[in-house]
Parts: structure tokens; C-alpha cells; sequence
DNA sequence: TTCTCTATTGCGTGCCGCGCAATTATTTAC
DNA sequence: GTAAATAATTGCGCGGCACGCAATAGAGAA
């Protein structure tokens, strides 16, 4: 077929037509072969091979002197053009590895989101302005390449392979309820009597329907027949704060409703393994710098924050 | 310097893009492998040349799903306009070894030219309606090169190396003279007289002031004091008719002259030795259509042309 | 004329990109 | 849940092609 006659030799056209282009230029072979730090040889063949490949002849020569032919000058015009039109696009493509541009596909848990991500975003918007934002908001770990996402971040424990994940922070979580509740409630001294209290679970909560305790060495697994279960962490935190049972909930939403005591923890001296806060994208040689600048974003925003740091809750809290 | 880094990486960069481009298309390295004829290895690795050379990712990749980056989309739009501008170009450059196109640049003795040339040129615009010519009459041999002559009729014996040269006609060449001179002049019995007589001598002729006659094997060379020096052989044409002495002129400018009577040979028994008459144009593998084209029509109008067939003239002449 | 510079070509070498096959991972089927 | 199939990647070895060097030839300049 044509196209396979073709590849053979359209490899390594665009350095032809730099040969040819420049030969347009100063009529005259050694010179161009200089000024590419070719040898004449060499930049002449370039020629010859050009010539061969499109059937016609570009230069007229004598054994000293070289001219165009008519064929010679149209592709000249249009070369130059083609050669210009490749820089631009390389130095397009180049640059955007430089600085963040585009639309930036982030996904994250909602609740993370909803009460966290919207408060810093503005910020890191107004530093970036040639940046547009997507947010979407879930708890599932969506497949970041199929949904054409650039970052996402994931609280939990991961195991995503081909994805580089950066910690954020850590992420404490605790078992709380309302104090409302708690009075009306059957006693709650130890993890099994869980087991009789109506419990807010979160379903894509790895280990499914159980919370896994731990107390120094000792380690419990209770299952559980929640009263709600929800796919939306705030929900289940807005519940708890109605007093619709126990729920298992990270520190960063419940800080503020266990600082003024709307909530209190529950079993505390048992604890919930601790995970962590991570923003994740697709390993690549060249990460794209949007993807660069906001992971280096949160990384610092949320080192500031004190939300996250502490295990326990203390009255600091900085916008 | 750049320029050196880069040209060690832009030899391929067609073949590259094209690549891509397919790859882009269907967001499936090993489809667009097939399409290319290649083993998807070659192609993975030359998208992985393609972002170290551009130094960003375009794509995503997991190892079964394949997604653009921001980069990748942009620069996948500019490599299709990139690449069809380069398809253009190689049409129409191809293009032009085919069609005659474009202008036709003929040197050609004014004597042939204003006498024959002229006459046919109308047919061959006619037939090849996209060709313009530029017609530069001139008995001098120009350098085709330097002054962009792609075809030049030339009478006479040739020299030039590096130009292909075909054979339209015979040149046969007569001394003759008017009537009237004759009636006036010295007797003109052999090539010695000619010393005697007013002879009209054309400026570029091969062997400076001097005609060589040959009879049988005996060939002699005789020096001229030229009373009518001129590089303009239809000058030279109208001073004989005018009875101004003895000129050497080819048959085709004094057919018409001698089959009335108006010139008359002059030592017939000898004759001038026969050059030709030869369209030149530079040597190339590539010849251009339009000097194809022109060649063979010259060659096909002076093989039914019966001016230059016969030595002696006869009385057929057509238009 | 001689000298210089230019374009070309023959020859040998080195590099680079390709194909093949094994590896890894993800999707689909059962 | 396991297994099979497909897709992308990588290591390895080879082959081809383009380059450099040097010699040839021709054209212009002094």
C-alpha cells in the first residue's frame, strides 16, 4: 500500500525539510551544512533523499552553483510554514510541563470536599489563574484514567498500583454520638455492646459492615447491623449530631461538634486504626504541572492546618 | 547549543506524530499499531520518545487503558493540521512532476526562434494551457543555472557537461549570397576566394573569424576579414539578401530565400559540416513534467517539420 | 594558467529503532 | 472468586540506514 511505501522513508522528513529549508535560504549546500553542523555530504543526500521521496526535483545544480526549481520555491513557502507550525506546537506542548493550564479533573470524598476542599480552593485558584478546576465529589474510588481524572484524594488505606500517592495528612477517626442519644441508649462500656446500639455506617467503608477497635495490642473486629447506612459521610455526621446512634467518623468532621460538646466520643479508650489523607495521580515521567502545583498546594495548606494534625482536639483553628 | 540537542531527537519527529496522532484517535496503542504496520512496542516506544522530546505526557496510561492529557489534546489538534499540511505540500510538490505547471523559462537563438519557435509555441501553450513560457532570445550560450533557463535550444556542436541535451533536427549549413552581389563580386571558385569577397560573418560562431569547407576528405580552413560582423544571424540573413556578400547560414533561416531565387549557393562543391540542432536542459533524476513535456514537443514538431529534414531542398512546407 | 571552493560519491562504522518474547496488570468470562 | 485473555511495557539482539571521511570532478576567481 502507499502508506507503507511511505513510512519507510517519512522518518525522518522533518529533518529533510530543515536540510532543504535551510539550502532554500542561502542557495548554496555548504554553507546550510555549516549552519546545521552537518557536512556537505551528508545535507546533500538529505536533499537527494528528499527529492527521491517526492518525485521531484527541488534544487537545480551544477557542480557549483545551486538554484530552486519551481517546485522547488512552492515548497519552500509551504515548509517554512510547516516548520514554524511544529515549533509552535512543541513549544505549546513544552510549556504547558511548565505551568499550570487547563481544566484540573480533581475528585474527592464529599465530605472531605464539601467541608474542606471548597474552603482552601479559592485560594489556590486565585494563584493560579490559567487553571480551571472540576470538582467532583464522591466517595468511591473512581477509576482516575477512565474518568479522565487528574488528581483525586483519598482517605483510607490505599492499594491503587500505577498511581503516586502523596500524604496529606494523617486521619483520625473516632466512634461518637450525640449526648442525647448516649442518655436514651443501652450502656456502652465495650466494643460488643455495639452490637446493641444503633449504629451510622458508611458504605464504602473497607471490611464492610464491621468496625475493626483496637486497644494497645488488642484488636476487635465487630460486625454491625446499622441502623443507617450511607454512602455520604456528612450525612451520617448530621445524623449523629441528631442523635440517630454511633457512628464512625475522621476527626476533620466531627472537630467542631466535639469541641462544643455536640458530640462526644464514644469507647474512648479504644481506637480506630489510623489511616491517612492521600491525593493520588497517574505515575508518569512527565507529570503535568497543573497536577504538580495543586498536590503541592494541599501538601502545604494542610501541614498549616491544625484540623488534621493533633489525635486529640485542642482550640486552635486557623482559616 | 539547542539546536544541537535537538537535532539529535527531531530526525523521526513525522513519524512521531503520526504515532500519535493515530494513537490519539483511538485510545489504543495496539489498534493504532496495527493501523501503522507495527509491533506495539515501536509504537509505545515512540510516544515515549515523543514526550521525552516534547518533555510532557501525552497520555495517561494504565497498562490497559490509554487517556490524552491536557498537553496530548492540544497538541493532538496541531500534529492533524501539522500532518495534512504536510500532505499538501507533498502533493503539490509531487504534484508538479506530473502536470506541467508553472513557467517555462526557454533561451533559444533569436535566428531559430523569431523563425520557427514563434510558429510552433501557439500549438504547445495550447496544449499544456497551465504552462506560462518566458522566451529569451539570444545566440549567446547562457549559463541555465545561474539565469533559471530550464530548456535552451542551442546549433552547433556542444560542450556543456552536466546538461542533457536531444537532438531535434540536423543543422545544414550553406554559404550562399544574392544574386546581385555575386553579379558584382570577384569570381568565387574556390574556398581561397573567399579572401577576396565581403563576407558576413556571425559573431558566435565556433572557431572565431574563420569558415572551415570540407569536399570529400579535404578539408580547409579559411581566415575572414568580415565586412559584416553580427551576433544576430537573421541580420546577417537580410544583409546577404541585400547583396551585401557572402554569408554561412543554416538552411532553415534561408529555405525560403533559396527555393526563390532571391539567395543562391555559393561553392556548392563544398560543404560546411553538419552540426544539429539540440534542446539542453540541466541533468537531474527528477526532470520536470514541463521540461518533459516541452522536449517531446520539439522533438515530435521538428520530426514533421521538412526544413530541417533535407540537405537539399525540395518543395514541400507546411504550416 | 593555478588555486580555491563546491557538490557529489564510495566505503566503513556506529547508532538507533525495530521485532520478538517475557512480564505485569487489568478487564472479562465463567 | 478464580482464570483466561488482552493491552502496555521492557530486555535483548540484530539489521539497516545515515553519517563522516576522503577522494573526485567541476566551476569560478586571481
Amino acid at each position: 500500500m502507499s502508506t507503507e511505501m511511505l513510512t519507510q522513508l517519512d522518518n525522518d522528513r522533518i529533518a529533510l525539510m530543515r536540510a532543504f529549508v535551510e539550502s532554500a535560504r542561502r542557495l548554496n549546500f555548504a554553507a546550510a551544512a555549516r549552519e546545521l553542523n552537518l557536512t556537505p555530504s551528508a545535507l546533500g543526500r538529505r536533499i537527494q533523499r528528499l527529492e527521491a521521496y517526492l518525485g521531484v526535483a527541488l534544487f537545480v545544480r551544477s557542480t557549483r552553483r545551486v538554484a530552486l526549481t519551481d517546485a522547488g520555491s512552492l515548497y519552500w513557502r509551504q515548509s517554512e510554514e510547516i516548520l514554524s507550525a511544529i515549533a509552535a506546537a512543541d513549544a505549546m506542548a513544552s510549556s504547558l510541563g511548565d505551568r499550570p493550564t487547563g481544566l484540573l479533573r480533581i475528585s474527592a470524598p464529599a465530605s472531605f470536599g464539601r467541608l474542606y476542599l471548597s474552603r482552601v480552593l479559592p485560594t489556590f485558584l486565585r494563584q493560579n489563574p490559567e487553571l480551571r478546576v472540576d470538582l467532583m465529589y464522591g466517595d468511591q474510588n473512581v477509576d482516575l484514567i477512565g474518568s479522565r481524572v487528574d488528581v483525586a484524594v483519598r482517605i483510607g488505606r490505599l492499594e491503587d498500583s500505577g498511581l503516586v500517592a502523596r500524604r496529606l495528612a494523617r486521619n483520625v477517626r473516632r466512634l461518637v454520638a450525640a449526648p442525647d442519644y448516649l442518655a436514651s441508649s443501652p450502656a456502652l462500656r465495650a466494643p460488643q455492646d455495639l452490637r446493641a446500639q444503633r449504629t451510622l455506617h458508611f458504605s464504602y467503608l473497607r471490611g464492610g459492615e464491621a468496625w475493626t477497635l483496637q486497644r494497645d495490642e488488642e484488636v476487635v473486629r465487630v460486625p454491625l447491623v446499622p441502623a443507617l447506612r450511607c454512602n455520604d459521610a456528612l450525612a451520617l455526621y448530621e445524623a449523629a449530631l441528631a442523635g440517630q446512634g454511633v457512628a464512625l467518623l475522621a476527626d476533620f468532621i466531627t472537630r467542631n461538634s466535639l469541641d462544643d460538646g455536640r458530640l462526644v466520643p464514644v469507647l474512648d479508650d479504644w481506637q480506630v486504626p489510623e489511616t491517612g489523607i492521600y491525593a493520588v495521580y497517574p505515575a508518569s515521567d512527565f507529570v503535568p504541572s497543573k497536577i504538580r502545583v495543586f498536590v503541592d498546594f494541599l501538601v502545604s495548606a494542610f501541614s498549616r492546618e491544625a484540623a488534621f494534625a493533633p489525635p486529640q482536639f485542642s482550640s486552635t483553628g486557623s482559616a
